[in-house]
Parts: structure tokens; sequence; C-alpha cells
DNA sequence: TCGCGTATAATTGGATACAATCTACAATCT
DNA sequence: AGATTGTAGATTGTATCCAATTATACGCGA
């Protein structure tokens, strides 16, 4: 039996798996868009052999993350601006259409998780812990739709979320702060805890097309520059 | 320059990848939802080694055709009923919303693309050949959408495409039969055609949310029989 | 007879070695 | 000079072997 060990907590914010880490890495921008994945030179690094390596980059290729193409390697991919534009206007059609069937159904327990989600979203916004701000923004968002209980919707969404994190973070670097969107989430919370589903909707689509339109005029701004 | 070679040819229905023939098998039913694939078995009758196999799941594993766990092989996933009712909803506001933007900027080659893989498509449902059917049926509503360049939106139906074509085709073997599928093919096309695109919207929502229907219907009687 | 623990078999995960393929550069030909 | 071809290096794809983990079957005891 198990002694008085204690349990092997999977730390949440610490990638474990190789995937999770080159993940991380990717989304952080430490590897950049059109960067070369050497499997050998991965391996290496992690001390792993080149199998676990292909595996994750298998692995990111189904996120999107990476192309892999045969006897040429992986590569990070690069969303072009406009399909950045194209990811949060899907966002706001799809979050939008779940939330209105959230709001109807939501208990009072999802009202309070998601504060409580939003509440830890406050500190690693006041901390400038920018990646956890990412994680967790989305873990708001996904707290708020879950009590609609679409799932695939919801796999769809987090994976488009996967594809614009990058860019969210390179906004809030970018634009040192987003104020605006701390505000937003609040009120938004306070729509759905009044039942006020019309409300609630129009917000979280001024919210997102906001976003968008914020994020999108710095992305093409930084893409303009040469290699700033 | 090129000589008078021949091109090397790649034919499209004919499964060249392991993971392409593997896929197949899964969608026509061959292989059901719930069974185990054992790499060990898979890499003998392919005559491959297991590592190409492993590929191939974790790629599987992607498209969220099987399930991989540790040290626990691979299973066909299934997906709930209302998961399946659940991505069809998902098609109507994806694709109505995608055509919209669509039909305003076809031009009369979109259209007559459509219309030669309306063809095909009709042949195959002459012929019977549902394995067919199920990919034109893909690329004829793909063929209408691409005049919009949406190419995050049509990434995504094409992914809800590869989960619920298993349903689809085994409709087509339960119903026998989707003449009305074919008429309104047809009918959707016209009204692309005349740029009518209320008309073609509102069609279009009522052919994938009939289908929906239909086949969610055969699907929860077929499942509701203990094994037949 | 049923539940439990152990031993054995089956299966997967990972490491190393080798073969196949691609890229880059230099040498050669027109 | 420009284009083409050949060769060397780097990189990926696959096979085989071993370790780790899980599932199964058997035996034991209550």
């Amino acid at each position: 039996m198990a002694p008085v060990k204690s349990r092997p907590i999977k730390r949440q914010s610490v990638p474990e798996t190789l995937r999770e880490s080159l993940q991380e890495r990717i989304l952080s921008g430490e590897i950049r868009e059109g960067d070369w994945l050497i499997q050998d030179a991965i391996a290496e690094e992690y001390d792993v052999s080149r199998m676990p390596v292909r595996e994750a980059l298998r692995q990111l290729e189904a996120c999107g993350l990476v192309l892999m193409r045969t006897h040429r390697g992986a590569i990070v991919t690069s969303i072009p601006t406009e399909q950045v534009e194209e990811l949060f206007e899907l966002r706001a059609m799809l979050e939008c259409d779940v939330l209105r069937q959230a709001v109807a159904r939501m208990t009072e327990r999802d009202i309070a998780e998601a504060r409580a989600v939003l509440n830890q979203l406050d500190a690693s916004y006041a901390q400038g812990d920018i990646g956890s701000w990412g994680r967790l923004n989305w873990a708001f968002h996904r707290r708020l739709y879950e009590a609609a209980g679409r799932v695939q919707t919801l796999n769809i969404l987090q994976g488009i979320n996967l594809q614009i994190e990058r860019y969210v973070r390179l906004h809030l670097l970018l634009t040192q702060g987003a104020d605006e969107a701390v505000r937003e989430h609040h009120e938004l919370l306070k729509l759905c805890a009044a039942r006020a589903t019309d409300a609630a909707v129009a917000h979280l689509r001024e919210h997102i097309l906001g976003t968008r339109t914020n994020l999108v005029t710095a992305l093409r701004a930084h893409r303009a520059t040469p290699a700033a």
C-alpha cells in the first residue's frame, strides 16, 4: 500500500511532458515562427532519444503549431494576419452561441468557480505573468461556457485558443497592459450572474471583436517592421 | 526541361500511407468504435515495424479518431449521439456563415467546378460507392465555400467532417439512399449560381439540420439495438 | 464460491543502429 | 557565365532490441 507519501501532484503551470515543454516554448515566442525543429538537437537538449521527440512533434502538428514534411523536418507555423483575424471572428461566433446556451443553465456554483478563475486571472495580470495570463484567460472563458454542455464546441474553441495564444501574448508584450480586457471580464461575469443573456452575449461579442481589432492592428505594425 | 515523362500521379481514392489506410478502415466501419488497435498486429499486417504504426496512431489521435493512453494502447473513439448532433449544428452555423461570404465572391469558374464535383458525387451515388460519396460530399460543400477565402473556417469544417463521416456513411448504409440530399445539393448550387444569397443560406441550413435530424434518429435506433 | 495476491504473459514506451532522402556546394560541360 | 551533375554532409524514416507497465490467469485462503 501507499505509505504516508505525499501525492505526486502535477504542478499545473510547469510543462511536464516533452510536448508541453515545446508547446510552451513556441507559445512564449522563445521558438519563433519559421524556426526549424531539428529532432537530433531537441533530443540531445532534453536528453532523450529522437523517438519521443517525434511523437511530440506529431502532436504539435496536430495542434497546428508545427508543420512536418517528410524527410524535410518540422517548422514552426505562422498564421497570416488575416487568418488571425478570422480566428477571432470564429471565436465571436462560436463563443456567443455557446454562451447563450450556457447562461440559461448556469448554477451558482458555475458563477462562483468562474469568479475564482477570474481572481487568479487578475492576480497573474497584476504580476505580469503573461504565460499564466494566457492560460487563465482561456480557462475563464471556458468555465463560463461549460454549463452549456457543448463538448465539441469547446474542443474546437480550445484549438482556436491554442492557435491565437501566441499572438495574444505578443499583444500583451507589445502594448504593455490590457486593463480594458480585465474590466470587460468582470462586467461579463456580472451580466451572466444577473442572467442578462442578451446583454452578456452582446458584451462578449464586443469583447472578442474589440480584442481582435486591437490585436490585429498591433500585429500588422509588428510584422511590418523589418526585424524589431 | 521536363521530357515526355508521365507525371507520378497519386491516385486519389486509394490510401497510400499507413495513416490513410487505417483512417479509411475506421471511416468505413471495418474497424469499429471501441476496437483496440494493437501495434504489433497492425505492424505484421502491413509488414512494417511498429514505429510507422505508432506514428500513424498518433496522427489518428490528432484527428480524434482514436484515443491513446499510455501503456494501454489505442482505442477507436466513439462519439455520443448528442455530440454528433452538436457537430451538425456546428456545421450549420459555420457553413451558413461561410457560404454567405462565399456567394458574393463566387466566379463562374467556382460555380462550374462545384458543378463538376457534384456530377462526380451523383455518379458515385448512382454506383452506390459510399466511400467516394462521403469524400465527394465534403468536396462539393468545400468547393462552394472556397471563394470566401476563409482558410481557418474550412480547416475546422474539414475536421468536423472527418468526425461525422463515419456516421454519414453508416446512415447511408442503414437508410439505403439519400435522394433528398441529392436534390438539395442541386438546388443549393442553383441558388448560388443565381446569387440568391439568403435563399441559398436558408436552404443550406435546412439541408444540414435536416440531415442531422434524420441521421441522429437512425443512429439512436441503431445504437439502441443490442448488437444488430 | 468469492475475493485477493502473486506470477506470468501481452503490450507499449524508449534507445540505438542503419537505410533512405534531401540540401548544399563544388566540379564539369555547353 | 550559366546550367547541370556528382558527391559529401546533414537530417529524417524505419527496424530491432530492451525496459517499463499493464492485463490476465492461477492458486490460496476465508
